[in-house]
DNA sequence: CGCCTTACTGCAACTCGTCGCAGTTGCATC
DNA sequence: GATGCAACTGCGACGAGTTGCAGTAAGGCG
């Protein structure tokens, strides 16, 4: 088992109490559904969760996975982009705001911090008067490896 | 019926051609479904070009639909990028590469146009060594209206 | 410790979209 | 106009994700 490198143990505990604070429930669902993300680097869709926690105990149900997400996300434990597909993937790390560049030919993917989409952002709102969310944008296109070997 | 501003009669004519030079065939499936598409203005899912197939006739079934928005896409007749639920969504027109700007809060939609989105391809071209397709991108976010609305 | 409220779970049914397969039919050729 | 190939259609089954509903259980309170 890798460790959990997103957030520290400490942090991802301060969301049994995030819940109460809610009046919301602290469940072994949610328990499991925590730890399985808990120890996920990076990005999971909702069918690869699901199942990993059928790993763990095979009674886990679809409903009950994707409405955590849907609460771990208003909670901002988690955030959520679509990957090429369209497909909703949930970022495990709410570290920073970031973005995803994600190549159409051979599916690598980069990210994109708040620092290099600044000005990206700043111009869209200047020219359209709208700001952008970071967090939910992919942007699709072809990485140098594949420009490279498609055109020569 | 409004008229179909989208391509001009001319042009929708020629899909049978191109099909043709294709090794592929012109069925009167696919004639209707050209049909709707021509008198759509702007954007269609999947599933609204069933639903309107559908009313001309009923018998139309999914897979033969989204088969042949497939087709189209190749023949370069339809594009699609994905609507901030993910879901696909095609332009008739593919008059100009642009991309979407929606927002998460009421959903008004703009498009961005290449030459505003140059500037923006050529610094994740410098930055990221990465050729971006604007085509397929939707970027969230919040319009000017509903960030007045919602922080005064 | 047991009660009570209500958030949550699991089920079943549903939507959207995809895929393999068998039967149909466009269309090129004779 | 008939023939034959293969592209296409429609079917049925499937996977991903959502939703309403009835039953379960978290956890606050006495």
């Amino acid at each position: 088992m890798t460790a959990a490198r997103s957030r520290d143990r400490a942090t991802w505990g301060t969301v049994r109490e995030e819940l109460r604070a809610r009046g919301m429930r602290w469940t072994p669902q949610r328990r499991q559904i925590l730890q399985v993300l808990a120890a996920t680097d990076g990005h999971i869709t909702g069918s690869e969760l699901l199942e990993r926690c059928r790993k763990l105990d095979p009674a886990t149900t679809p409903s009950t996975v994707y409405r955590t997400l849907d609460v771990l996300e208003e909670l901002g434990v988690i955030r959520h982009s679509h990957g090429l597909d369209g497909r909703e993937e949930f970022h495990v790390q709410p570290v920073a705001e970031h973005g995803h560049l994600v190549c159409s030919s051979c599916g690598a993917s980069r990210e994109i911090d708040a620092a290099q989409a600044a000005p990206i952002a700043r111009a869209f709102r200047r020219t359209h008067d709208f700001d952008i969310f970071l967090d939910h944008l992919t942007l699709a296109g072809r990485c140098a490896a594949c420009r490279a070997a498609q055109a020569g």
